[in-house]
DNA sequence: GAAAAATGCTAAATCGATTTAGCGATATTA
DNA sequence: TAATATCGCTAAATCGATTTAGCATTTTTC
């Protein structure tokens, strides 16, 4: 096929006067309120097949003016490079918001509540249908005024409990108790929690997951919070001397995939071997941990569930199908491997 | 701060209204252009403390539909989740294009023409200022009739060799040289290249790099190359049985990050000790490489140097300050760590 | 056969900005 | 002093769609 023509752009009016009939009427046979508005079955064939054959497409901004809708949503995570779980979002929802007429921007917060009030700020007021979000902490307010001003908002991955919004978040309680609760029935006992020093509802959800299986168990907690905005070097040392200082450590739950590979290092570091000193198993799940010597054990999230979850529920409401508050929790997968193997007693 | 009112959104002409000043007048100013106009200094401050104050932020839609300029860039990738690489080009030009004014949509091709084009043609007359994009064979055409229409386009990752087309790449054939002469240095002398069956520049560079060190000392190549749209686990069966049926190799250089990792997978199964039995090079370095035991030897993008320059192209051909065709050359950096150690002979 | 209803379509207002052409008042020039 | 230039600002057209209100005809109803 050649490179089509420079041809000028065509609009609504060049395809009327072509056929010589007004614009209402082809606005209104492309709008597929032509039966609704009486327009014969013979134009309106006729006018979907000229615009078929000039491949007219109407101007996307002409229509957002007029109907106030971008066809725009936005994708804001924490950063999208540095968790391949939201890239792997982005990469599934991008399908079917594309089928839908729908066209996604991302951004990053870097999970601090200032860069992503100044997203909000951006971004609002700037035309855009609808926000998937991972929230960091206080911004409880500017997403209560996207509501209220009738915008859908998704948040994913953690939630805002003192809102009434839609999410999509897995169950990050019961799935992190069962995954220590396998690392005790493997015999493990004195079992560390490393963390982020943050409240966010998933990452106190799995401390709580943690608690709860310790003291169905009688045995004693060994909690690390790092800083989410300190280096990855400085969280290594941190890990470092937390396992260093608490030797009878013999098992550690780490709470996210990029304190899992920050966790795998300290290890390295302090020669401990997987799982015969220290037995191991991280959130979320990827290349690294699958490949590892030893493999290590994760607790997987369901991405295409989430993604599917995430994308029906933002179209719903943008085309009012069900704008309703939706709370969806599912969840997710104890793949067990090498690092959290049977304890030798 | 309490969730802002929802009151109705301020138009250019509410502005004009309440100063009691023409609509002309206030974009005029907003735009920068109150010297050239000759609106007086007093007017203007007034106008810009006005706007400031009551938050005023101009209706993109109308902007857009006026000018013709969406202030949207797209960027089109092979995929934006199987390839950390393009998800941190995507983090790291996000914020370049904030500060300018413009928002960025992605999506993915999955290197395949046809989506390619599919996308071209959903995105095009609905107004995208610009492109990025890796581009799969075959999109000559369409990127030109991009090129003809004045649409900004920036190739990254590869060339399309046809094209008069500003692009990004790295010395593929540098630094693929580099890393096998490192190899042959270490005293391996059964090096094989295990890369895509593409055309793409990339990858025929890549394979360009080894073969001249290969010839250039006189070796024997081996080269096994996989289908891209193959399942992982058939591309792993192939590594295997080539691998095997060339028992003689000692060396084996992996043309992506996605092939190393599969790579690995085949040496596993293989059970072979790496680098004894035999040693290995990726290209593209990602934590699992950094983690693997042994370390793996890769040559390194400059992911931020790249993200920078294709940003750059793309605003400055967007505000017109250098529409020309530039072809920037990046160079990669071979990491040596344990998996391409000295050989011992 | 006249009034009412249905049919098939369109004129014109509108969304909110940008931009061209130009107006009235004052200042400068000859 | 009359012609011209400058100053400071504005009216109105325009971008390309959607949508309300309504206009001729034709058909139905009684």
């Amino acid at each position: 096929m050649p490179a089509s023509k420079t041809s000028k752009k065509l609009s609504i009016r060049d395809i009327g006067r072509e056929l010589g009939i007004s614009i209402t009427t082809v606005s209104f046979i492309l709008n597929g309120k032509a039966k609704e508005k009486r327009i014969s079955e013979a134009l309106t064939e006729k006018v979907l097949k000229f615009v078929e054959e000039v491949n007219f497409k109407p101007n996307m901004m002409a229509q957002g003016l007029r109907t106030g809708k971008s066809k725009i949503i936005c994708l804001m995570v924490e950063d999208i490079s540095n968790n391949l779980l939201f890239a792997q979002v982005a990469r599934l929802i991008e399908e079917e918001a594309h089928n839908k007429g729908y066209r996604i921007i991302y951004c990053s917060t870097d999970n601090k509540k200032e860069k992503a009030l100044e997203l909000i700020r951006l971004f609002r007021d700037r035309s855009i249908d609808g926000y998937i979000i991972t929230p960091p902490e206080g911004i409880e307010n500017e997403v209560q005024s996207l509501i209220n001003e009738g915008i859908p908002v998704v948040l994913i991955d953690r939630n805002l409990p003192k809102l009434k919004c839609s999410h999509v978040v897995i169950e990050n309680l019961n799935s992190t108790n069962e995954a220590i609760n396998h690392l005790i029935a493997n015999g493990f006992k004195n079992i560390a929690f490393v963390t982020l020093d943050s409240e966010q509802t998933q990452m106190a959800d799995r401390l709580g997951g943690y608690e709860k299986a310790l003291s169905d168990h009688g045995l004693k907690p060994y909690i690390k919070k790092l800083g989410f905005h300190e280096s990855p070097e400085q969280n290594i040392r941190e890990i470092v001397s937390f396992l260093g200082e608490n030797k009878n450590i013999d098992a550690v739950f780490f709470a996210t995939n990029y304190i899992g590979v920050w966790g795998l290092q300290a290890i390295k570091i302090l020669n401990l071997r997987i799982p015969d000193d220290i037995a191991v198993i991280s959130f979320d799940d990827q290349d690294l941990f699958k490949f590892y010597s030893p493999s290590i054990t994760v607790v997987a999230q369901p991405v295409p569930d989430i993604s599917n979850h995430i994308i029906k529920l933002m179209l719903n409401a943008l085309e009012e199908k069900d704008t309703g508050v939706h709370e969806i929790v599912l969840p997710a997968k104890l793949i067990v491997r090498e690092s959290s193997s049977l304890k030798n007693t």
